[in-house]
DNA sequence: TAACAAAACTAACGATTGTTAGTTTAACTT
DNA sequence: AAGTTAAACTAACAATCGTTAGTTTTGTTA
């Protein structure tokens, strides 16, 4: 990997360290460590820890925010937002495996104004989702449900696919992104 | 909540924190405070807070394995058995949310025996889960799909079931079971 | 009521935490 | 070559970590 600033590299690393044990489990000495520097060093780069946290975050958490917005308003059926969805985790899945992981996992350790801003993107996120869902169904595109099983539904293996993907590499991501849609949208029986 | 000895106490209550938290930011002191009493008595009840950890998750990861174990013999077609898996995921989610949430999230920091332990039971869970989709394949009774990513949308989605459980309490067992069936077995399109 | 055991307490330990201050090295620019 | 700046270093801080030792309180049994 290459990088452009110092920073990123820390902030890149940082993600893998986090993803793996989790924010609070990796200590300033640890991630100095892993790129062959002492811990005190890190601070002519980022003003904190919780600094490199929410850039993690919010950074991947802007990425699904962009996205939604630029699907929700489109002249398209509900079946083809959802495929524009879930091509988007896809793609973050596969870019952004460690950053992905560290919202999911950590979030909750945000403090403060950068907690309320995920937060904030993340309901509004799921508000956006499940006016598509509701469009599908009111269009009879989707079967009538409860809208929010539904969507935790295709939104938990969304959010989660990081972990298959981490293990299975090499799939190329036409057949993981049509192999989802199958799964997701139409189910698995025959 | 009543509870029989102070040693399940102790175990109950860390459960509940390390799931909001995390098991690494969830110090001794937390836990006794939570418990009103000082950190260094815990220790006449457990003898490590690792200890707390493996007792917890080993506990959950053992009712996963005694069910599936119970139905992999059964003479039943392959959506038969989907079907009693996923009525157990949500028995577990209800009846032992903070377990459950401890077990996805904090297994890596088990140690030794213990991590051992639970990555055999899951190791052996997936691939029993995934001698049932092989099963239902060849039977025709499932589509023929990856059966590694028919197997992640399943447990994924049947895994983080907590995270939703938790914002919707209310909602009826029967009617959650039913609508999941749905929603994983036969997709949400119309 | 005396004796005993269970379970709380106080105090402290060595290690580790995030972070700061002050200094030295390394890499460009003039 | 001299000057400047970015980025590394050493050393240390106050706080907190899991845990132990030793002591006191509490509640039950003889």
């Amino acid at each position: 990997m290459k990088f452009t600033t110092r920073k990123k590299e820390i902030i890149f690393t940082a993600a893998k360290l986090f993803r793996k044990k989790g924010y609070s489990a990796v200590s300033m000495r640890d991630l100095a460590q892993a790129l062959d520097m002492k811990a005190a060093s890190l601070y002519n780069h980022i003003n904190s820890k919780q600094e490199i946290l929410s850039i993690i975050i919010l950074e991947v958490a802007e990425n699904f925010t962009q996205h939604i917005d630029s699907v929700l308003p489109q002249e398209a059926s509900s079946i083809e937002k959802l495929e524009s969805v879930i091509e988007n985790h896809i793609k973050i899945t596969v870019e952004k495996t460690d950053a992905l992981a560290c919202l999911n996992n950590d979030w909750m350790h945000l403090e403060q104004l950068a907690l309320e801003n995920y937060l904030q993107m993340r309901n509004t996120y799921e508000a956006k989702m499940r006016s598509i869902i509701e469009q599908g169904i009111k269009e009879k595109e989707l079967k009538t449900a409860n809208i929010e099983l539904v969507l935790f539904s295709l939104l938990s293996t969304l959010r989660t696919l990081y972990l298959w993907y981490a293990k299975n590499r090499t799939v190329s991501i036409k057949l993981l992104t049509n192999e989802m849609k199958q799964n997701l949208l139409l189910g698995i029986i025959l």
